[in-house]
DNA sequence: CGGGATCCGTCTTGATACTG
DNA sequence: CAGTATCAAGACGGATCCCG
């Protein structure tokens, strides 16, 4: 990811950028979940480790899909947001809900939940 | 890829089965610019070498996007062709592609082509 | 305590050479 | 032409440590 373009093709380039199997896993968390900071990212990506997400998350900064902003003037806490850009990853998301909802057997939306909206 | 699900998210479980860097890019190949065979798809997928690309049309025929199919009878040439499952991940492929053009400097469609429809 | 960095063993990926 | 074998490089998981 973040490397140098291997293509002008806009899959291509897309999948240099977020087609590894944990940067749309946490933008899904910050998108339709409202997490925003570490710990929360780690309980809810599924066993990601704690370098690999650091790792993300600066990739996602250094590509401003996401930015990391202070929790308050008196804490370590960050939070880490959506930019305008990361937010436009929606319909890539909602078309792979879709798809997987169509087609993998077991995949589903919690009941008690009006996420992935 | 094709190993078992982490959860019933289906973005989790999507990215489990396409989440790489060379599966959405064959499935691009055959989708948009018609390639059917192993060595067009070496020449197309910007660098993939011949064991990667082996190994994911077999993951790909194994999760039934893929059939691969004897070119005639009196020739080892194959033809891979995406299944009706493997079609209908059309829409993602083309929120990525809106996202890429929109979003990716650099990023575009070939004027002398009308590919990606 | 939150947010990482570092180290290490394992698993996956990939480039290259080779085969039917 | 369409792959397989080999082996090196890199990504990853988990534990541990660190720093404010």
């Amino acid at each position: 990811m973040s490397k140098s373009h291997r293509s002008h093709c806009p899959i291509t380039c897309s999948l240099d950028l977020i087609g590894d199997r944990w940067t749309l896993l946490i933008i899904r968390d910050m998108m339709f979940f409202k997490k925003q900071r570490f710990e929360e990212f780690l309980e809810s990506a599924e066993g990601i480790s704690t370098n690999i997400l650091a790792n993300r998350l600066k990739s996602l900064e250094e590509m401003n899909l996401v930015e990391k902003l202070p929790y308050s003037n008196h804490s370590r806490r960050m939070n880490y947001q959506l930019t305008e850009q990361g937010k436009s990853l929606r319909p890539v998301l909602k078309a792979m809900i879709a798809w997987g909802l169509k087609y993998i057997p077991d995949t589903k939306i919690p009941d008690d939940d009006v996420t992935y909206q």
